[in-house]
DNA sequence: TATGAAAGACAACTAAA
DNA sequence: TTTAGTTGTCTTTCATA
């Protein structure tokens, strides 16, 4: 179930983490291997299914939705859960939902464009379900490790991200 | 400073949302545009700062860090938060941090390989600042929308990811 | 099983019209 | 925007340790 990794392998992951668009020669001269034997290893990592895809790093703020949140909810004993999670993440606003072990009994992960947008979500939320109880975590700044480029703070960018 | 889309950006985006590693001609013929305007839109959005960058997507639970939690930091009023920030961003387990107006203050989003490691950072965590009280939420289970690669849930996976 | 080298296929880039 | 030519990258095959 889990896979193992030698040094290279988790190397050239890193490589990928910073720019999934760097090329096999690239890659091969850094880890000081040939271009065949660093795309041996990358097809592997995908069959393995450590590698699940490639995706854009996308500023949303510069798109205009600027504000993140973070939304506890907590469900009546009787709540389809699995219900929840679909319309949550069926939202344009969701980022991620995670069902939590405890209180709250789950975390939602928005970006909206503004505070009015934000609370049209929430409420959305709370009609639409057996909500007995939310509370929302406006994020004022946010880091990655692994996400490096993140937009730096200029003094024209609010600086709020993923 | 924001920034102005239109549908075809939209769509390309999205595009490489779902796979950062499609060609440009994959692209221009799904969007009906030639590829060189493909590629002169996507320039444009690399300029603009809409794209940050490409990563890959990678399944922790196959490397065995198979548990991921959210921790609530509260901080006394005359802690240094950029410290905070910059000592958990270092740290390999961290995902994100998040500064949250009101309360708490700061949102930690943690990967681990188990529950001892999770009880390990959370202690490091307090002990090393001006930390009166942490919350730590376990996840049970994750969904996103953008990344809808994330690992289908089979017999011989907990589904527990990024 | 993992590697390196090399040939052919493919995509990206450039420079025209 | 399209075309064509060039460059660079990817992919496959083969031989090796």
């Amino acid at each position: 179930m889990t896979v193992q990794l030698d040094p290279t392998d988790h190397e050239i992951l890193a490589l990928l983490r910073q720019d999934a668009r760097r090329t096999l020669s690239d890659i091969a001269g850094r880890v000081s291997l040939s271009i065949a034997a660093v795309k041996r290893r990358i097809d592997r990592l995908q069959e393995s299914g450590v590698i699940l895809g490639y995706t854009v790093q996308v500023d949303h703020a510069k798109l205009g939705w600027g504000i993140e949140a973070f939304t506890e909810l907590r469900f009546a004993g009787t709540t389809n859960v699995a219900e929840i999670v679909q319309t949550t993440t069926a939202m344009p606003e969701t980022q991620a939902v995670f069902t939590i072990a405890g209180d709250p009994d789950a975390l939602i992960w928005l970006r909206v464009r503004d505070l009015a947008h934000l609370q049209e979500r929430i409420d959305e939320i709370r009609r639409s379900h057996r909500v007995t109880g939310t509370k929302t975590l406006i994020v004022l700044d946010a880091w990655s490790r692994d996400q490096q480029r993140w937009p730096s703070r200029g003094p024209d960018d609010n600086g709020t991200h993923p």
